[in-house]
DNA sequence: AAAATATTTCGTTATTTTGCGAAATATCTA
DNA sequence: TAGATATTTCGCAAAATAACGAAATATTTT
């Protein structure tokens, strides 16, 4: 059998940040965390959204589980917020990227 | 029947350009294409990924199709090169999440 | 304890993505 | 023209993603 490539774990993490990233509700959510609000409820999303609650549920996992948002229970909500230091992360990997390139031509 | 959020453009092109950097084998294709070398050919890459060649012909197409590359024929090859356009403006998308960020906290 | 509120999990369905081999296409070489 | 080379398209199967409503969970209020 073929040998599998085993890929450097920087180009792991920049798939796996952009698959997080790769659907308008999701870039919405991070967009709306990074700005202005740097945290919200899913209530608050729902109603600018017009999306089903377990739909949205489903995208906040997966931001959760791609390490960009983090829950805080506040009862009776659940307040979500930024996950600074992944930011910073993702924000340093696409920096490298565009910073590496050749402009010779 | 409930409003359906349009999203604003900028969101829908980040969560394109997300999308076609969602797989490892593609953001190793950008990688790649933005740093040294600035173009390559469809074989190379089968070599360096051990991956069939449909599979990797695919990948390319969805590079293509998110306006990321572009293909020369050059007899017998086709030259695979960064559409730098593109990647410019993939770039200042980027930036602008991040540097809109606040940091009161 | 029961009702109200906020959110998640479950079960299901439809669509998209990923991956491969076989066949097709296109070009160069003998 | 026939063979060799490089790549894509097609057809298919398996897996992942997206969306929803119903039911479950957890907490607060009455």
């Amino acid at each position: 059998m073929a040998k599998k490539v085993t890929f450097d774990p920087e180009v792991l993490q920049i798939a796996q940040f952009a698959k997080a990233l790769s659907h308008p509700v999701r870039v919405f959510i991070l967009r709306k965390l990074s700005t202005m609000h740097s945290c919200c409820y899913s209530g608050e999303l729902v109603e600018e959204l017009s999306i089903g609650r377990s739909t949205l549920s489903q995208h906040l996992k997966e931001l959760k589980y791609a390490g960009l948002i983090q829950g805080e229970i506040e009862p009776p909500y659940i307040k979500y917020c930024l996950n600074r230091e992944n930011w910073k992360r993702l924000h340093s990997l696409y920096s490298n990227i565009f910073e590496k390139e050749n402009t010779n031509h």
